[in-house]
RNA sequence: GCGCGCGUAGCUCAGCUGGAUAGAGCGUCGGCCUCCGGAGCCGAAGGUCGCAGGUUCGAAUCCUGCCGCGCGCGCCA
């Protein structure tokens, strides 16, 4: 169940035996060993669960650290007050109290002022290195998202699931996990049998030609139309109108007769939707291509469907689904709103869930998945608690490992995008309009100086990173309102103000190395030579950024954890904060000797951190933009 | 009606496994390029954390009730 607990306690019992400070990269736990040796008597704390407890002062002023000692208060049976001034007196008794400089009790609090040099000296290598934290074998986990439909176009809706999985893929991953990256497409159901219904019925042989790209985008518009009509018709026969009533009777018949047929494996049928489908499936491709996104497992709806439905009938026998009114589910009573569970329809066909339940059987034993993650918005959060609880009386253990993440919707400000009233905003046109946005205005200028080819590709990380993070940095609970005009906004708290971030440092090594001025790479082996460098850093802006380096992978592993990316976004950003505060302050280039070394190390250790941040996200990081 | 979620600065949001003086972006106003890239930096103004109780040494954070908004609620996906 926390299998990260385990690798902590394990890497504790490493470090405790290699009496080798200056090599350990956390500087929370560097802290915490120093806590540990001065706390008194009778109080049972590991390092890491010290290091936990170590949390910022809310004014730098008081120190870079503090110490709550609320925790502490129980077990020995003393005011936090007195326990925070007997633990900073015996901090300061300590022979070696590395890198504690200083510890001041305040109140409940030990706050503690850090010597600078040694904690660069401790968290910079490592993140200048590229480091990754180590990991005990984690689980083989699944992560179901994007499940577009095919003959639907995808829209700016679509691409925060699809933010969101592969963010929760890398993050999993990072945190030592056997990611599978999974899709479902949905290519079976009503909205197929409308698309080609007005495909097949309602065009000319010359409408019918699909254009020569963007064909899945095209069928799109023909499902919307088809849709939109049904409606339409639905209404005028609903107020009375007979014509309509017939219109829409006899297009009811056909649509339910191409689904019939396409059931029935009819040759002609089956070609037109698999070829059709082919259309969806390669403009989906294209996006994926376009926004990095890799899957290692395609699944359809098509294949689960008919084992859906043999599943249903064998758990209808063995009692554990039953009938009513006709139709067969499941009753559910620990969900009290609406305990009934639909899994079979009268007439005998599937639904939605009758196919995900075949899906997840096929997850967990041929994939042999340990946990199952299913990224779909918040409305089907009943769906799936109704799958989960069903999965576990079929007798599959592994339910108790499924998890929703179920996110808000993607809206405008008029409202949820409408089909119908033709509000809905294409991925597309988002990608292009943020793309010419991005070389109108920041990389027209560099014209000349760079390759078409690289500012093509640079606009398409920049337009990518405004998207993604766009996407990401919002809580899973709040809703998106998406406004073309501000996501065109690239100020402030953006993606591309942190890939600048990360270009601008890039540039400075650039810069620096031109007049010969590079970092000693002994630097980044060398514990020693590295304390000699850092000795010479004093600045607050050089301090408050070596203090946050190293919260990389605590913020990683808690946003892996909890599942939500938004969280990473929120420190990356202030990440990118400090190293322009520090940027602005500092100079790197004019300086000399220790000073230039220690800050090149600085930069180095904050674009570690950004590229393997902004990669935990899925956005690229440009060297130059 | 029942269920889930949201309500924090003019707007959009962080903070929510309880802890020190509630933060940021946008917008407004005012500053900063002799210096490595102004997609940047600094400052100012702006808040009864929806309301009312409760738990606690301590509540934006936990509990209860209410108000407002959104979403979901058997034969769609």
């Amino acid at each position: 169940m926390r299998p990260f607990g385990r690798m902590r306690t394990l890497a504790w019992h490493m470090a405790a035996s290699t009496p080798a400070p200056s090599t350990d990269h956390s500087l929370a736990r560097a802290v915490a060993r120093r806590l540990q040796d001065a706390l008194p008597e009778g109080v049972l704390l590991s390092v890491d669960e010290l290091a936990e407890l170590l949390t910022a002062p809310p004014n730098p002023a008081l120190g870079d650290l503090a110490f709550p000692c609320f925790r502490l208060a129980k077990a020995l049976r003393k005011g936090p007050p007195m326990i925070a001034g007997e633990l900073a007196r015996r901090l300061a008794e300590l022979s070696d109290a590395a890198p504690i400089a200083e510890a001041t009790a305040a109140g409940p609090y030990v706050n503690l002022r850090l010597d600078l040099g040694a904690a660069a000296a401790i968290v910079l290598p490592g993140s200048a290195r590229g480091e990754r934290p180590h990991h005990a074998a984690g689980e083989r986990v699944m992560v179901e998202f994007s499940q577009p439909n095919t003959h639907k176009a995808f829209h700016v809706g679509h691409m925060r699931n699809l933010c969101l999985g592969d963010a929760i893929v890398r993050l999993l991953r990072a945190d030592g996990n056997q990611v599978i990256a999974a899709n479902y497409f949905g290519d079976v159901g009503a909205h197929i049998a409308k698309c080609l219904w007005w495909y097949l019925d309602r065009l000319s042989d010359a409408e019918r030609q699909p254009p020569a790209s963007h064909r899945g985008e095209w069928l799109g518009q023909i499902y919307t139309r088809a849709h939109n009509q049904l409606e339409e018709w639905q209404e005028q026969a609903a107020a009375g109108d007979a014509a309509a009533a017939d219109l829409l009777a006899a297009a009811k018949a056909r649509t339910t007769a191409i689904l019939r047929g396409l059931e029935a494996r009819d040759p002609e049928l089956v070609a037109i939707w698999d070829e059709t489908r082919h259309w969806s499936l390669a403009d989906f491709a294209e996006i994926y291509g376009w926004c990095g996104v890799t899957f290692d497992h395609l699944f359809y709806e098509s294949e689960v469907d008919e084992e859906g439905l043999r599943l249903v009938e064998d758990y209808l026998q063995r009692g554990i689904f039953v009938e009513s009114q006709g139709a067969i589910g499941i009753f559910n009573e620990e969900i009290k709103h609406m305990p009934f569970f639909l899994l079979r329809k009268q007439d005998g066909t599937s639904l939605y869930s009758t196919k995900d339940l075949a899906l997840a059987r096929l997850k967990f034993e041929k994939f042999q998945i340990d946990r199952s993650i299913y990224v779909v918005d918040v409305r089907q959060s009943d769906h799936f608690r109704h799958v989960f609880l069903t999965l576990k009386k079929m007798g599959f253990g592994q339910a108790e490992r499924c998890q929703h993440v179920g996110y808000e919707m993607v809206e405008l400000p008029e409202g949820p995008m409408s089909g119908r009233k033709g509000t809905v905003i294409l991925f597309r046109a988002l990608r292009e309009a943020m793309t010419s946005h991005v070389v109108d205005n920041y990389l027209a200028k560099f014209r000349g100086e760079w390759s078409d080819a690289e500012i093509d590709d640079t606009a398409r990380m920049v337009a990518l990173g405004a998207i993604k993070y766009g996407m990401l940095a919002r809580d899973v609970q709040q809703k998106i309102v998406f406004d073309m005009s501000a996501w065109l906004d690239l100020e402030g708290n953006t993606g591309p103000y942190l890939q600048y971030t990360h270009a601008r440092a890039t540039s400075i090594l650039r810069k620096c190395a031109e007049v010969d001025k590079e970092l000693d790479p002994a630097l980044l082996e060398d514990p020693a030579a590295a304390r000699a460098a850092t000795a010479a850093l004093v600045e607050p802006q050089e301090r408050e950024l070596v203090l946050l380096l190293d919260q990389r992978w605590p913020v990683a592993h808690q946003a892996a954890q909890s599942l939500r990316p938004s969280v990473l976004c929120t420190y990356l950003y202030n990440l990118a904060k400090a190293f322009n505060r520090f940027n602005q302050a500092c100079p790197v280039k004019p300086s000399e000797g220790a000073l230039l070394q220690a800050r090149l190390l600085l930069v180095r250790a904050t674009i570690g951190a950004l590229a393997q941040g902004l990669d935990l996200l899925g956005i690229p990081a440009p060297d130059r933009m």
